[in-house]
DNA sequence: TTAGGGTTAG
């Protein structure tokens, strides 16, 4: 209404006549005609109002002016469909092309930036530019490595990147931090980022943080880690944002000590505590093992956003504590927040870990039911994990079959399906699920392993060398089990049979008296978890071997007694060193912090925090 | 008159 009136208002006021459009540009009539439309332009806000300040532009013959045409294509970002609109005005399919400049372009690039689905298009009209012989500026750039970032596609990327050092934008901050950035986001691009970032003369905390977070991306924390020392050594100083990409490379590394240290350091160089840096370090205590610290921060924060209930609820459910997660997620219900499908994976996933299983039943339904959220892979997922889990596996087979076909059951959901038939002893029909997996899908290693695990369990050892020889005559390789500690800062890595470390001989002498300890209180080895045809006595000492057992042992030599140690594992615990480490806690009176590829299990006194439901 | 790096997930 408020659009239509003011263009009455400035057609009346502006007497349109057949000579006043052919003015020279700094007539009088044709500026205000001009400062006419940018108002207009600057109090719409519905597509029809921008249709019908379209018709007005057009009407004064302004469809040329670069001012006009540039606020036009700013003013259609603020609403969803404008955007499609303006690049049809700006860029029509038949007659006259009208003026075009870089900003005009960038003006569109920010547009998109604010919509979803903007790579394409970015690209799309990049290419248009190109074509139509628009030189792209520095601010260019940036847009369009974002959009290649988005897309991930590492050709297009370097594509991208010659066109850059063609222009002559290499040596610009903000083009060269987008480039690093943009080679970390492309599969295989890291190798790329790093020779961009290594090639940089001057690099700010803005070069550092992108190629810090792009170590954690990959799943390179060490690195991540190593870069921000670094960094630190080069004088840079890190801000919020630096910090949120060494917590997630810390909460990978599940370095507790290293976490408290990043924690006072935000502290202590006054790095302003964001919402996303709160985040972080919420994820960060709850992967390092320290979940009540992690909740004391998420009590503490004055806005809390989706993340960082999820975040809190996520890594409750890790920890066992499933009861908590869910009252929290009901808590976050009241307070009027919309759950969203991760927090939906999150409070599920806490269901799963605690056995809660009417529970999840219940979320499952009214995560659709209540919030018109469609379940994904990752829920069906989480149901059939929390049926198997709970021994159910009929019923997760139900549920399985009772798919919609759009969403087809993945071998993630199968494998889970096989670990809980192998547990509970269904093992005929965990073996014909691994058959018919390793037939779909024969280059998973775990695949593989399940069956070999299976064949073990049956004792037909004959069948799993079989397995084993398929394995290798196709080249795969099963992932070597390895526990990560830290001590005094340092971390060090453990894989099973170890004998790389200086205290070598004192661990294999520790992991003897441990293993003399706890069977005097009553351990016995768990010899059938040892896939091997080989007698008991050597099936003992391969178990004595694994290396979260290493680990235990360096930590019992390295820390003052009374300790707690905390481990993280890269597969899960294996049934024998569950059960060990609980007669350790007892015998040795520490508490013992095991994280897992799944989870998180507190040892004390003999017991273990997942009541042996893991 | 325009531009850069970040958090939750079976």
């Amino acid at each position: 209404m408020q659009i239509t009136k003011l263009l009455c208002f400035a057609a009346n006021a502006i007497t349109i006549t057949s000579s006043w459009v052919q003015l020279p540009p700094h007539t009088t009539k044709r500026r205000v005609a001009e400062q006419t439309c940018l108002s207009l332009l600057n109090s719409c806000n519905t597509l029809t109002a921008l249709t019908q300040i379209h018709a007005f532009i057009l009407k004064l013959g302004l469809h040329n002016n670069p001012l006009v045409l540039t606020k036009f294509a700013s003013t259609s970002s603020h609403f969803p469909d404008a955007i499609h609109y303006a690049s049809t005005f700006l860029f029509p399919s038949n007659g006259p092309l009208p003026f075009h400049d870089a900003f005009l372009f960038n003006t569109l690039f920010r547009a998109f930036a604010q919509t979803h689905d903007s790579k394409p298009k970015t690209l799309h009209f990049y290419n248009t530019m190109l074509r139509f012989d628009v030189s792209p500026n520095k601010f260019t750039y940036p847009f369009v490595l974002k959009a290649c970032a988005g897309l991930g596609n590492l050709r297009l990327g370097e594509s991208v990147h010659g066109s850059v050092a063609k222009f002559g934008f290499y040596e610009d901050a903000h083009v060269r931090n987008t480039l690093v950035h943009m080679y970390c986001c492309c599969e295989g691009g890291v190798g790329f980022a790093w020779k961009v970032f290594d090639e940089s003369s001057k690099r700010d905390s803005v070069t550092w943080s992108a190629m810090i977070g792009g170590y954690a991306r990959v799943g390179d924390s060490a690195r991540a880690v190593g870069l921000f020392r670094e960094m630190q050594v080069m004088g840079v100083f890190p801000d919020e944002i630096t910090m949120v990409s060494v917590l997630a490379a810390c909460a990978d590394l599940g370095a507790l000590e290293l976490g408290k240290w990043l924690e006072s350091y935000v502290e202590k160089r006054n790095i302003t505590k964001s919402e996303e840096l709160c985040n972080a370090m919420i994820d960060m205590f709850a992967k390092c093992g320290d979940v009540d610290r992690a909740v004391e921060l998420f009590r503490g924060m004055e806005v809390r956003s989706i993340v960082s209930w999820t975040s809190v609820i996520v890594g409750l459910a890790m920890h066992g504590r499933g009861l908590e997660a869910v009252m929290l997620f009901d808590e976050m219900v009241e307070q009027g927040i919309q759950p969203d499908d991760v927090a939906f994976i999150g409070v599920l996933s806490a269901c799963s870990h605690s056995g809660l299983v009417d529970k999840g039943r219940c979320y499952f339904d009214f995560m659709e039911k209540s919030y018109g959220i469609v379940p994904k892979i990752e829920h069906y997922g989480c149901m059939v994990d929390l049926l198997s889990r709970a021994g159910l596996v009929n019923e997760a087979l139900e549920f399985v079959q009772a798919m919609p076909v759009e969403v087809k059951p993945n071998q993630i959901i199968w494998r889970s399906i096989i670990t809980a038939c192998h547990a509970r002893g269904h093992l005929k029909l965990a073996k014909g699920i691994s058959k018919e997996l390793i037939r779909k899908e024969p280059m998973h290693e775990s695949n593989y392993v399940l069956l070999s695990n299976i064949y073990a369990k049956l004792r037909r050892w004959e069948k799993k060398t079989k397995v084993r020889e398929m394995m290798d005559m196709k080249g795969i390789k099963k992932v070597p089990g390895s526990t990560m500690i830290e001590i005094n800062n340092e971390m060090y890595e453990f894989v099973a049979g170890d004998k790389s470390h200086d205290l070598n001989k004192q661990i294999y002498d520790m992991v003897d008296e441990m293993g003399r300890e706890i069977k005097r209180a009553g351990y016995v080895p768990t010899t059938s978890q040892v896939l091997l045809d080989i007698d008991e006595e050597d099936k003992e000492d391969a178990l004595y071997r694994h290396s979260e057992k290493l680990a235990i042992a360096f930590a019992l030599l390295s820390t003052p007694p009374g300790t707690p140690i905390r481990i993280v594992k890269n597969l899960r615990v294996c049934e024998d060193c569950h059960c060990a480490t609980k007669f350790i806690s007892k015998v040795y009176k520490r508490d013992i912090v095991v994280r897992d590829r799944n989870r998180f299990h507190h040892f004390r006194n003999g017991l273990c925090s997942c009541r042996d439901f893991w």
